[in-house]
DNA sequence: TATGCCGGGGA
DNA sequence: TCCCCGGCATA
């Protein structure tokens, strides 16, 4: 566990350091983009300032320069490919020439001429250059459609034509910008801090390419996810709230940092289950949400199983990112056992059906309390799982006297059972230390064996031996006790005086626990 | 490392 | 059944 918690640990560090800070965007854009899932970035995902899409002075000026013309909604305006507009960009107006304006939705590219980079925002926020008297080189031809461009027919454009091409590329265009909403938080870096390097950039190379490089200079691991699909036909990583298709996705949590997410956890795809006891026990991972109880063998299964299936959509913030490693708990169990588990249910295939065998422990784990907060599930193993386990038979007609009542030589009174298979198991929060490991004797075993007793089917879980309850309390392996044993009041010198039991090296009879 | 004790085995 | 001990878990 150790080894898992720390790995788990570090990838948080990791997430600690991910850039996707709150990007204290004091500017006029950066204050708005959060809040805005409309507004648009810079395509390519580059980390280019957005323009301020409330900014009142870009806002009403088109507005009453449009309502002017008797246009009746300011996003049926028709702009044509360079056309040459005014924009409010990083706090102030500049003039671009419009590279496409797409009808499906009413976004417009703008290539700025004065900081040479292109940006994408909404019709709306876009006026005319002509109509601010700035217009200075407007080419000629492009006249007659800036005229036109006024009222608000789309009939008077060839928009069919434009539409698939448009769409398509906005289509793209938003979900490299939601890409780089969830993933580059340079993005909504101030204006002034970017604007250098993303002009550069662009005017350097193939805006669409910059992505990948942006993305980079986000988070070096970033890259990693992304940048290599940042080609033009597919660079959208999901996006839950844009693109819920890419649920399935486990990495497609909004505001996280893909490259962390990813690559920790593609490291623990390979790796085997941690922790293999001697006794053949398997980690795996079973999901905790109530109903499902899916169990899983990598981490990444069943974060990717918690993210698609239970937080899925409500993943929205940073405050829930990686909130999928509190829905999880780590589970120990046999190998035979934990192979007929897994095997139903590879980790690639997070289906909501549960995996026929932790199917039958899901009834007890539904019961329990829902991790919601870290702290209610930074409690124990035993926090979650042993509550409610007392209403297992076994706990109720075998309470620990059961123990004391035997003879001195109760311990041969207890033949030896094994528990061949079954979820027996203990469980931790996946981010709390667990423990040491399950022996097959520990006490938590014992638990364990009741807590899946009252499992319903017995028919079904055949591979499951029931014992006989008396057995499975007293085999339990006693706890510690505080109680002196024989060896320390008499020592080894005095070995003759210890009860047979601790002469034997068996559980002390003399001072029980 | 010391302790507690389970599981197993020999007598 | 008695007795012992290897080995494991835990403090």
């Amino acid at each position: 566990m150790a080894s898992v918690l720390s790995r788990r640990l570090g990838k948080r560090s990791l997430l600690g350091a991910r850039v996707l800070g709150p990007s204290a965007s004091d500017g006029p854009s950066g204050a708005s983009l959060p809040l805005e899932p409309q507004a648009e970035v810079p395509e390519g995902a580059a980390p280019q300032p957005f323009l301020a899409s409330k900014d009142p002075p870009c806002q009403e000026q088109p507005k009453e320069v449009l309502k002017a013309l008797g246009t009746t909604g300011l996003q049926q305006v028709a702009f044509q490919p360079g056309q040459k507009v005014c924009v409010w960009y990083g706090g102030q107006e500049c003039t671009g020439l419009v590279e496409q304006h797409s009808w499906a939705e009413d976004k417009v590219t703008v290539w700025l001429l004065d900081q040479k980079l292109q940006i994408c925002c909404r019709a709306e926020e876009i006026w005319l250059a002509e109509l601010q008297g700035v217009m200075p080189q407007v080419p000629p031809p492009e006249h007659g459609a800036q005229a036109m461009a006024y009222r608000p027919v789309s009939r008077n454009i060839d928009v069919p034509k434009r539409k698939s091409d448009a769409v398509e590329m906005d289509e793209m265009m938003a979900a490299m910008v939601l890409t780089s909403l969830s993933c580059s938080p340079v993005v909504q870096s101030p204006p002034g801090a970017e604007a250098n390097f993303s002009a550069s950039r662009v005017v350097s190379g193939d805006p669409w390419k910059e992505s990948g490089d942006v993305s980079d200079s986000g988070s070096s691991t970033t890259s990693g996810h992304w940048s290599g699909s940042s080609g033009i036909s597919t660079p959208s990583p999901p996006h839950p709230q844009a693109s819920p298709k890419y649920l399935g996705d486990a990495f497609g949590s909004p505001q996280t940092d893909h490259g962390f997410e990813t690559d920790p956890d593609s490291f623990l795809l390979d790796e085997p289950a941690p922790r293999k006891r001697k006794n053949s026990v398997k980690v795996m991972y079973k999901c905790l949400w109530p109903n499902c109880g899916k169990v899983l063998r990598s981490i990444v299964g069943i974060k990717r199983h918690v993210k698609a299936l239970h937080l899925g959509d409500t993943v929205d913030s940073d405050q829930f990112k990686r909130e999928e490693d509190f829905y999880y708990t780590e589970v120990q169990m046999k190998e035979e056992s934990a192979v007929a588990a897994a095997v139903p249910s590879a980790p690639g295939t997070p289906t909501a059906e549960p995996a026929p065998t932790p199917r039958v422990t899901s009834p007890s784990l539904a019961t329990l309390p829902l991790p919601l907060s870290k702290a209610q599930t930074s409690g124990p193993e035993h926090s979650g799982l042993e509550s409610p386990l007392p209403s297992g038979a076994l706990s109720k007609s075998a309470p620990g006297s059961f123990w004391h009542i035997q003879a001195d030589h109760a311990y041969q009174a207890l033949p030896s059972f094994q528990i061949p298979v079954s979820p027996h198991i203990y469980t931790s929060i996946s981010w709390a230390a667990a423990p040491a490991a399950a022996s097959p004797l520990s006490p938590v075993r014992s638990r364990s064996l009741s807590f899946s007793e009252p499992q319903p089917p017995p028919a079904a879980k055949s591979h499951l031996i029931v014992t006989s309850p008396p057995r499975a309390q007293g085999s339990a392996r006693k706890a510690r006790g505080e109680a002196k044993k024989c060896r320390k009041v008499y020592g080894i010198e005095h070995r003759d005086q210890w009860c047979t039991a601790c002469r034997w090296k068996k559980a002390c009879q003399r001072f029980l626990d």
